[in-house]
DNA sequence: CGTTACGTTGATAGGAATCAATGAGGGTGG
DNA sequence: CCACCCTCATTGATTCCTATCAACGTAACG
């Protein structure tokens, strides 16, 4: 399961203003010389194949890294031995803001299919580009945010859980310009319980009977089709 | 409940470097010079009274705001209608990282006590001395790893997660130099449930148990008294 | 084709929510 | 100063949801 080797391949390396993310990383607001700079503070040249960790709980912060496509997941070690994924985190979407704080990696990164990830180089960053780190601050922000929902969500119903998890994903999909209607879950009905904090029987329940009900499609176990999302939506919003 | 209005006095405007909370803030490594940058790019007049509200959710982002003496709470209204507190923050922490990423806030911050606050201006502090957002950045990063605790506590007893919140709440007093073996909850039952994602019912039982078994006093409802550090301790650490 | 990890389904038990009643404190107005 | 109200807190009885335990099915892989 432990990895541990960080895979660098050479690829085409894309620079910033020809990425197809554009807007959704952290391009936004910057003009063309800016843009420049940018290219000199991040290495592009990332590739993670599934399970290879990017970073390990512990490990001294070296770098944020850019998703650029792929995904990844973010977990912890627990006292009691096993893992606890705590997020998946899709292209356009930063990491590692985790080590900041004391220097160290609160969690660990693993590709979940393969991906490729842009470095960051915050000393060169704030050299380069001084003006961008409210940018950053910006996608801290987003983060903190993110574990927000997960806060408000953690007591509501099993089901609730679920379909809220279903919609931020579809959602974040759409976003990036995806079909959002259909997609990979790309983790363990373990994880996914990790994650909702539910047990994995419980997840499959809760997964089946949204099939049973005619609101969802489940194929090859991981993939899940979305059929009504109004009648997601219902379920949670009806009823606090 | 809701004193909307934001109380600005003037009071003896203590600077950055004479400021009692030194490395606990901003100014780690920072040198002579720019601390005094520091003192340009951040009011230090703010003061709020006990249910004060420091800003809404939902109200445009201005400033980032550390917290000079007393406490506030962070929350969140909820669609049912009520709200939900999401963490308490003490002397030295900063605040407002939650308003970044959407240029509105996505919380309600009120004091919980007289408190004192200091405004800090992003983009003045951008100009003055660009090589702080580091700092600020490690600031954002603890607020995401103060999440991260609180969701790895959620799969807990009732019992063990109360525990982790006063030995927390212990460990962040005794970091700022106060006692840490007698504390103001500052929170009602209910807001405590909220932040742990249990009824007032179950928080009033546990207390009551921990107080039964000689392990805290409670005096007031709020005042807490910790009488068997290590035997908090034993309960959180043993058995998984 | 066995081994292993993952997934499903059922039965049961336990812990916290819920419902309900009472008590305690704080503020207000008569 | 007291009666009243309102919020917060406590305590008990009951219900319900989800974890747990257990058995079996399924897919991937060497």
């Amino acid at each position: 399961m432990n990895t541990a080797a960080k895979s660098l391949f050479r690829e085409l390396s894309i620079s910033c203003k020809d990425c197809g993310l554009g807007e959704l990383c952290i391009p936004r607001d910057l003009n063309q010389v800016d843009i420049d700079r940018l290219d000199d503070s991040v290495s592009h040249t990332l590739l993670l194949h599934t399970g290879e960790i990017l970073y390990k709980q512990d490990s001294p912060f070296e770098s944020l890294y850019a998703v650029k496509s792929g995904s990844v997941k973010i977990s912890t070690s627990q006292e009691g031995g096993g893992d606890t994924v705590m997020g998946i985190y899709l292209p356009g979407e930063i990491i590692g803001f985790d080590g900041l704080s004391s220097e160290h990696h609160q969690c660990t990164v693993s590709a979940l299919e393969t991906s490729s990830l842009c470095e960051i180089f915050l000393d060169d960053l704030q050299k380069n580009i001084p003006t961008i780190f409210k940018q950053l601050l910006k996608h801290a922000s987003k983060s903190i945010n993110q574990t927000t929902d997960v806060f408000s969500a953690n007591k509501l119903s099993a089901e609730k859980r679920l379909v809220l998890f279903l919609l931020d994903l579809s959602k974040r999909y759409q976003q990036r310009g995806y079909v959002h209607t259909e997609f990979n879950l790309l983790l363990t009905r373990s994880e996914l319980g990790d994650l909702l904090d539910l047990t994995p029987e419980t997840v499959s329940r809760g997964l089946r009977k949204l099939e049973r009900n005619g609101l969802i499609a489940i194929q090859n176990l991981r993939y899940i089709k979305i059929i009504d999302l109004d009648g997601l939506g219902a379920l949670v919003d009806i009823e606090k």
